[in-house]
DNA sequence: TGCAAATATTTTGCATGCAAATTAAAATGT
DNA sequence: ACATTTTAATTTGCATGCAAAATATTTGCA
């Protein structure tokens, strides 16, 4: 595999960075329509799925970036979709929850998944299972490095 | 495919997220070293695999935005990796021609793909291939839906 | 009790990715 | 030749992703 590892058109990665910024740029036009950016649209996913959680909680179920969230955060409560409510009993924590705007925004991005999945001509379920396995090896492998010495005490889930 | 396609879980979307961040993340730890972001990497890699290329030819090789290429070559210039040459035929065109610091820069770099190579400790050179070619699916398939009456014209290659 | 260490978030600063508008120069059609 | 169109790059404005530093609280312990 390493014949011509140099070359950019060999890299898994680079195909990654493509493939990557091409399903953005993809979901930035279909969410356009419902004005959502795609990590907006991911936290607006988690929460349909699951109402006022911790920003914990969001961070560990969207794996959006901590700081980014923040901000992103702040602009979803300008648009009203959604409110920061403070823990009584844990004054750090913070509770993110919809509003009625960003309930009912669920019915209009409904047949988001739909149409991105009708522009995938050439991959069929088969292989899209496939390919989100091979995905998942790739997010272990890069994250679960770190641990050197830890790797018989972090091993076990 | 459609039981939970509206489960963050579920998406190959997210799927491809998490892992463009985490591949993104990695090499940043490693390109640190060298005083390079990736895409700026990906350049170097284009540059030297074809020096003196113009802008347009960088840009269809790294897949890198054009406005974005702009700032990331000035960055580069600025590190004297690189430089812009005019065109004297076409003064719209410009080449980009690397330093004899950015020729030499090659040496440095030269181990980062086996470094990031060694982190795949889940996948075998089968796999990453198959994962490579559904990327290119995914890539192929998201940049040519563009195309609706001109299907006839554009599909041959 | 009191203070260091751990948690949960936010703030800052830097580098992109991208759509849209702009600028400059070359190619085309008449 | 001359206006129109196309091509090559750049500029602008907005939204992230992320490392590092800063804040605010809570926990754990001596």
């Amino acid at each position: 595999m390493s014949f011509e590892q140099l070359q950019l058109k060999n890299q898994l990665c680079h195909r990654l960075y493509m493939a990557s910024n091409s399903i953005a740029r993809t979901y930035r036009t279909l969410l356009n329509e419902i004005n959502l950016t795609y990590p907006q649209y991911v936290v607006m996913m988690a929460l349909w799925e699951e109402d006022k959680i911790t920003i914990a909680a969001l961070i560990e179920k969207t794996a959006i970036d901590g700081s980014a969230l923040t901000q992103i955060l702040k602009k979803m409560t300008d648009k009203a979709l959604l409110m920061v409510i403070k823990d009584e009993s844990d004054k750090r924590k913070r509770f993110i929850q919809l509003t009625t705007q960003g309930q009912s925004l669920k019915h209009q991005a409904a047949d988001i998944p739909k149409q991105i999945q009708c522009k995938f001509n050439s991959i069929d379920s088969a292989q899209a299972e496939q390919l989100m396995h091979l995905l998942d090896l790739v997010v272990h492998d890069l994250n679960s490095e770190e641990v050197d010495s830890l790797d018989i005490n972090e091993q076990r889930t």
